[in-house]
RNA sequence: GCUCGAGUGGUGGAACAGGCAGACACAACGGACUUAAAAUCCGUCGGACUAACCCUCCGUGCCGGUUCGAGUCCGGCCUCGAGCACCA
C-alpha cells in the first residue's frame, strides 16, 4: 500500500494494540525521560507549533528508543488558566466543559501524529486528583515558611481583573492581554523564591541549556554585590527613640560624596521622619506619585521629581547632616528602598541634585588621561575622602566598608533583583488555595487529609476584582479545622504556573493517591533528560520549576538539584508571508488539511527538513510537496527491488558498490549525530543523499541486489523516526518482522568510510588552483610529491622558491611560493 | 543606555575544531519518456568575463587586522532581533 492517511491509521491501531510504546518500569538502567512542555488546551485544535514541538521531539525519542533506551515519554494538559475562563464569560460554556472537550480533541490529534506518548501516564492539572497535590505542595511550602502572605504593592491587571507576578508583567503591561498594569496595595500569597536566588544562579553553568536562556535567568535574578550602610536620622533633642535606616550601594567608595539621601515615596519611615512643616508637601507628592502609571514611572527619560522631608540623616563617617528626600526614582521593592545620593558620581543623582540645587562633591578622580568631567561614574582614585585619598575605587569599596563594619555601621551585602513570586489570583479557574481564615485562629492550613479543597462547579465567575469564589456561599463558608468555629476559605486560586511547576514530577507516578509522588521511584526516573519547549518560558515556568525542585529537595522529597538537565527551544513557524501566524493576518496553517492530503509523516518530515529546528521560519507549501516526492521516490525504488527479487544478483563489491556502501555508512553516521543534536534538517538532507546514491546505483545494469536491499533496510531504519508510519509499511512490504521500531539503530562501519582515494584541493599561496586525487593512505611527503609533479603545478612553481608546504590530510595542500 | 544573538545565491537553509563556501531542497531552465499534459527519470543552476567551454577575477552586511589560509578568530562600524533598563 503506497503511503496515505490509511497507512497512518493502520499502524496507529497496531501500535496501540501491541502496546509498543509502553514504558518498561523494570528496566531503569537505560531510562531516558523525554519531555515536551505540555499543552494548554485553550484552542480546540493542535496548531503547527504543537507538531513542530511534539512531532520532532518524538522523532528524537524514537531514535533513542531504537538505540536501546527505555524512553519515558508522557503527555498531559496544563488545563487551568484564564483563557478557558474568559471563553466561559463570553460564551457561557463552563471552563470545565470546554477544557475537557478541548482535551479530548487534542488527544485524538496527538494520537494522529503517531507519537510514542505513553498515555497511561497522562496528567491533567484541573483534575482534583492532580490539584489535590498542587495544594499539598502549597501546604508543604507554607510549613517550611516558603509560602507566606504579605501586604505589598502588587501588579494589577485591570482587564484580567487579577494580580500578576513580576514575571507576568512585560514593559509595564500584562503579559497575556497587554493592558497597562497598575499598582495596588493588597495582601497576597507569595512563594519565597528569593530564598533560592543564589542557588538558582549557581546551578545554571552546569546545565545543558541554551546560553541565551541561562542569560535571561541570570539577568532576571540580577545579583548585585555591594554594601549596606547604616544612616542615623538626626533628632535634635535626643529625647525620642533613635531611628536608623540602611541604604544599599555598589559604590561604597563614593561614600564621602554623599550630599543627601533618598527614600522611596512608599517607604515606611517617611511618615515617621517627615517634619510637620513639610508634611503637606510630602503628602501631596505621594499622591502625585500614585497617579503616575507604572509605565511612566519606569521611563528613564522622565524628569526626576522629589521633595524634601525636612529631616536630616547623619553621615556615618563625617558626622555631617545630609537632607533626606523622597523621590520616585527610588524603588521601594529593590534593595532597602533607600539610596545614598552621590551626585558627583551617579547620573541620576546628578540630574536630581542639579534640579533641586543640592551639593555636588567630587570624591573620585579619573586615572591618568581619563576625562572625569562630572558626573563621573567610572572607577578612579579617591579624593576628598579623608584617609582614603589616593586609594583606588576597587580597594576603597572594601576598606571603607571595613571601617564601617568596625563601628557596626555597614557590611558587604549581595542584593538580588528577583522578587518573591506572587501566586494568588482573583479568578475562578485555578486550584483553590488550601487555607482557612478564622477570626480566632487566623490563617489555618487545611489538614492534608481534607484535600483536595475542591473547586466548586456552580459559580458565577464574572470577574469584578473580587474573587468569584468569594461569592460562592457553599464554598466560602466552612469551619475552622482548629477551633471548629465558623471560618471562611481563601477565595483566591493559584497561578497556573504553580500547577506546571511540578507536573513533570507527577507523570511517572500519576496514579498515586497516597502521595504527590513516590520519592524513591521519582528519584529513579527524574531528572528529565531532554526537555523541549518554547523560549517564552525562560523567566517564568523554567525558573519556577527549578525553584520547586530545590524546595522539595530540601524538604526531603527529592534527591536531585535540577529538574531539566538538557533543554532545547524549538523555533517559531511563521506564515508563508514571513509574519507571525495569526487569524487576523489570515496566514495560519491548519495541520489537519495537510495531514489529510499528505499524511502525518510527510507533514512531520517537512517540519524536520524545512527549518533549522531552533530557528523556525516561514512555512512553504512547495517544501511539503518536495517531501511528498521524496517519500514517493523511496516507495518506488523499494517496490522495484521487491519486484526484481529472484533475478540474478551480482555479488560484486566493485567501485560502484563501494561508493554506495560509503554513502550508506556515512549516512548512518551523520543521521545519528544530527538527530541527536536536534539538527533534523541536515539529517533528512543526508537521507536524501542516500536515496540519490541508491538511484544512481540503480541505473547500473549488473546490480548487487543484496547490497541494495541491505542499504534500503538501513535507509528505512534511519528514516523511521521521522516517518514512522511509512517506514513501518515499507518494512512490512519487504517481508520483515513487526516492528521496525524493535530493530536496533544501525551502526556505521568505519571501514566502509575509508575510501581508496580522496580528492584534495591544491592551493598556491592560499588560492585554489586545481583538485587532484591522492591515495588515502599516503603520507604528507607523498602527497607533496604527487602535487609537485602534477603538470598543472608547473606554471605556479616556475621561477619561484617553495617557502612552505602545508598538508591538511584528506582536504588540501597549500604550497607557499615566493 | 547596557548586555547578548544574528546578517551566506532568486528562496528555505548547509559548512566538524581556521582548511575545497553554497550540502540537501525549492523555484527556474534544458533533455528523456508521452499524441499532449501531469507525474517520473537525467542534467544545468552565486556573479563578472566569454558566442560557448576552459581560464581568470569578484563573492558569506561594511571597513580594517591576524594567518600559508577567514563565513568561522580579533578591532571598529551598519542593520535586524532578543534580554535588562532610574536596580542605586
Amino acid at each position: 500500500m503506497s503511503y496515505s492517511r490509511e497507512v497512518d491509521k493502520k499502524w496507529q491501531k497496531k501500535w496501540e494494540e501491541s502496546k509498543l510504546y509502553k514504558f518498561d518500569r523494570d528496566k531503569l538502567d537505560k531510562k531516558l525521560y523525554c519531555l515536551e512542555m505540555f499543552s494548554y488546551p485553550s484552542g480546540a485544535k493542535l496548531h503547527v507549533g504543537h507538531w513542530y514541538n511534539f512531532g520532532l521531539t518524538d522523532s528524537w525519542a524514537r531514535m533513542k528508543r531504537m538505540q536501546g533506551y527505555n524512553v519515558f515519554h508522557p503527555q498531559g494538559f496544563d488545563a487551568f488558566g484564564l483563557p478557558a475562563e474568559n471563553y466561559a464569560i463570553k460564551t457561557g460554556i463552563h471552563p470545565m466543559d470546554s477544557t475537557m472537550k478541548n482535551i479530548e480533541t487534542m488527544k485524538r490529534q496527538l494520537k494522529e501524529m503517531g507519537a510514542t506518548f505513553d498515555w497511561d501516564y497522562e496528567v491533567i492539572t484541573c483534575a482534583p486528583e492532580y490539584y489535590k497535590w498542587t495544594q499539598w505542595i502549597f501546604l508543604q511550602l507554607y510549613k517550611k515558611g516558603l509560602a507566606y502572605r504579605k501586604n505589598a504593592p502588587v501588579n494589577w491587571c485591570p482587564s484580567c481583573k487579577t494580580v500578576l507576578a513580576n514575571e507576568q508583567v512585560v514593559d509595564g503591561a500584562c503579559e497575556r492581554c497587554h493592558s497597562e498594569v497598575t499598582r495596588k496595595n493588597l495582601t497576597q500569597w507569595f512563594f519565597k523564591i528569593t530564598e533560592y536566588a543564589q542557588e538558582l544562579l549557581d546551578c545554571l553553568p552546569a546545565l545543558d541549556w541554551p546560553e541565551k536562556t541561562k542569560k535571561i535567568q541570570t539577568n532576571w535574578i540580577g545579583r548585585s554585590e555591594g554594601a549596606q550602610i547604616e544612616f542615623k536620622v538626626e533628632n535634635g533633642d535626643k529625647s525620642s527613640e533613635e531611628i536608623t535606616f540602611n541604604v544599599f550601594t555598589t559604590r561604597a567608595d563614593t561614600l564621602y560624596g554623599v550630599t543627601y539621601v533618598v527614600l522611596a515615596p512608599e517607604h515606611e519611615l517617611v511618615d515617621k521622619i517627615t517634619t510637620p512643616e513639610y508634611k503637606d508637601a510630602v503628602e501631596e507628592y505621594r499622591r502625585q506619585v500614585n497617579k503616575v502609571s507604572e509605565i511612566d514611572r519606569l521611563s528613564t527619560t522622565r524628569e526626576k521629581t522629589g521633595v524634601f522631608t525636612g529631616a536630616y540623616a547623619i553621615h556615618p563617617l563625617t558626622g555631617e547632616n545630609v537632607q533626606i528626600w523622597i523621590a520616585d526614582y527610588v524603588l521601594a521593592g529593590y534593595g532597602t528602598g533607600c539610596v545614598m545620593a552621590v551626585p558627583a558620581h551617579d547620573e541620576r543623582d546628578y540630574e536630581f541634585a542639579t534640579k533641586y540645587g543640592l551639593d555636588i562633591i567630587r570624591v573620585i578622580k579619573g586615572k591618568e588621561g581619563v576625562d572625569d568631567t562630572l558626573p563621573f561614574v567610572e572607577d578612579g582614585i579617591l579624593t576628598n575622602s579623608q584617609e582614603f585619598d589616593g586609594v583606588s575605587s576597587e580597594d576603597a569599596r572594601l576598606k571603607i566598608v571595613d571601617k564601617l563594619s568596625k563601628q557596626g555601621k555597614g557590611e558587604l551585602k549581595v542584593t538580588y533583583r528577583l522578587r518573591d513570586w506572587l501566586v494568588s489570583r482573583q479568578r475562578y479557574w485555578g486550584a483553590p488555595i488550601p487555607v482557612v481564615h478564622c477570626e480566632k485562629c487566623g490563617i489555618v492550613p487545611v489538614p492534608e487529609d481534607q484535600l483536595p479543597v475542591e473547586l466548586p462547579y456552580d459559580v458565577v465567575f464574572t470577574p469584578d476584582g473580587e474573587s468569584p469564589l468569594a461569592k460562592c456561599e457553599s464554598f466560602i463558608n466552612t469551619v475552622c479545622p482548629t477551633c471548629k468555629g465558623p471560618a471562611k476559605r481563601d477565595s483566591d486560586t493559584l497561578d497556573t504556573f504553580v500547577c506546571s511547576s511540578w507536573y513533570f514530577l507527577r507523570y511517572p507516578d500519576n496514579k498515586n493517591d497516597k502521595e504527590a509522588f513516590n520519592t524513591e521511584w521519582i528519584n529513579k526516573i527524574l531528572p528529565v533528560d531532554k526537555y523541549v519547549g518554547g523560549a517564552e518560558h525562560a523567566a517564568m515556568h523554567l525558573l519556577y520549576a527549578r525553584f520547586f525542585t530545590k524546595a522539595l529537595r530540601d524538604m526531603g522529597y527529592l534527591n536531585f538539584d535540577e529538574p531539566f538537565l538538557s533543554l532545547i527551544h524549538q523555533g517559531t513557524i511563521l506564515g508563508s508571508d514571513g509574519q507571525k501566524m495569526s487569524k487576523s493576518r489570515g496566514n495560519t496553517v491548519t495541520p489537519d488539511e495537510y495531514i489529510n492530503k499528505y499524511g502525518s509523516d510527510v507533514f512531520r518530515m517537512y517540519l524536520a527538513f524545512g527549518f533549522a529546528y531552533i530557528e523556525g521560519g516561514p512555512w512553504s507549501d512547495d517544501g511539503i510537496k518536495a517531501i511528498d516526492r521524496f517519500i514517493g521516490r523511496i516507495n518506488r525504488v523499494i517496490e522495484e527491488v521487491i519486484a526484481e527479487r529472484g533475478k540474478s544478483s551480482s555479488k560484486n563489491m566493485g567501485a560502484d558498490e563501494k561508493e554506495l556502501n560509503f554513502v550508506r555508512h556515512n549516512t548512518i553516521k551523520s543521521v545519528t549525530q544530527d538527530t541527536d543534536q536536534f539538527q533534523f534538517n541536515t539529517a533528512i538532507a543526508r537521507l536524501m543523499e542516500l536515496v540519490n546514491a541508491i538511484y544512481k546505483y540503480d541505473m547500473k545494469t549488473d546490480k548487487n541486489y543484496d547490497l541494495m536491499e541491505e542499504t534500503l533496510k538501513d535507509l528505512l531504519k534511519l528514516l523511521s523516526p521521522f516517518a514512522p508510519h511509512f517506514t513501518e509499511e515499507m518494512w512490512e512490504s519487504m517481508g520483515e518482522k513487526y516492528s521496525i521500531f524493535n530493530q536496533n539503530w544501525p551502526v556505521y562501519d568505519e571501514k566502509a568510510l575509508v575510501k581508496d582515494e580522496v580528492e584534495i584541493a591544491v592551493q598556491f599561496n592560499g588560492q585554489i588552483r586545481f583538485r587532484t586525487n591522492v591515495p588515502t593512505d599516503s603520507d604528507n611527503k607523498e602527497i607533496e610529491d604527487i602535487v609537485k609533479n602534477d603538470p598543472r603545478s608547473a606554471q605556479y612553481l616556475e621561477g619561484k622558491n617553495i617557502v612552505k608546504v602545508i598538508v591538511v590530510k584528506g582536504r588540501l595542500v597549500n604550497i607557499v611560493v615566493k
